[in-house]
DNA sequence: ATGACTCCCAGTGGGAGA
């Protein structure tokens, strides 16, 4: 079974980078994050022709999210359940026996930013909800763009973004907190070349330059860690003409098929 | 370099992203 998360930037720009994708990479389910689209307007037909089927959860302008998966997803939850919020993050449902929660997690800005105020607030609530639904799904994946890079090793200059948005201790206490819940990093599961990044800036050659972040993760609930086979992140679509800013990140899990 | 790019909604600029 191969899961996926991607951060598409727009999905009413990156619909047809999504297809050829998803040719080239079949995988089982994948979620995704910034669609920037109202429902009333979410691709759900070209996706079907293409063999998936698909939940979504959208707003206009920002956020939105989806849950596309080649067998139906059942059990289906929108947002945070009990986190009231406007902003259209959060999409979870159950594929081939495994819970699948999708995350576009806040932004935060700055540290001393409302927006991070925001960020904490979602973190917190993300949080007792995940417990919750892991003493009810043990076979559970939380994969999204995190907005966190969790240690110096996934930041392309550490010392100078010690303390800004993504690096924050406070930032960095709730992804391990989310670890100590019963999950696993699958990408640190196995060896992998330094520098390795799924998000780079648009601007100042980041990409060329490989000035990224390791932002978008996989985690993997400890009763399936012993099923994951692989995790990598696709630099190739961020070589496309209109690239998303952020790359997939691919989970590969032993034992499960349709 | 306090920048840079790309998206959106706006509308001939500005906010947000990360």
């Amino acid at each position: 079974m191969k899961l996926a998360t991607w951060n598409v930037n727009s999905l009413a720009v990156r619909l047809p980078q999504l297809l050829d994708w998803l040719q080239a990479q079949p995988v089982d389910a994948i979620v995704l994050q910034e669609t920037k689209l109202t429902d009333d307007k979410f691709p759900h037909a070209a996706l079907a022709d293409a063999g998936y089927h698909t939940q979504w959860l959208g707003q206009k302008t920002y956020n939105g999210v989806a849950l596309l998966s080649r067998t139906p997803a059942t059990d289906i939850t929108k947002n945070i359940v009990d986190f009231a919020d406007e902003q259209a993050r959060v999409i979870a449902g159950t594929v081939q026996g495994v819970r699948v929660i999708g995350a576009y997690f806040p932004n935060g800005q700055a540290p001393d930013s409302d927006k991070f105020v925001y960020k904490m607030r979602w973190l917190q609530a993300l949080q007792g909800w995940i417990k919750a639904e892991l003493a009810s799904h043990p076979q559970l994946v939380l994969m999204g763009d995190f907005n966190i890079a969790p240690e110096d090793r996934d930041v392309y200059d550490p010392v100078a973004l010690a303390g800004t948005i993504h690096c924050t201790p406070e930032e960095r206490a709730h992804f391990q907190a989310l670890l100590e819940l019963g999950t696993v990093d699958a990408f640190r599961l196995f060896n992998q070349p330094p520098k390795t990044y799924s998000w780079w800036d648009y601007r100042m050659l980041a990409f060329r330059r490989n000035l990224g972040l390791r932002i978008d993760h996989v985690l993997v609930s400890t009763a399936l860690k012993p099923q994951v086979l692989a995790c990598t992140i696709d630099r190739l679509p961020r070589k496309n003409e209109r690239p998303s800013d952020h790359a997939p990140v691919i989970v590969e899990l032993a034992g499960l098929t349709a």
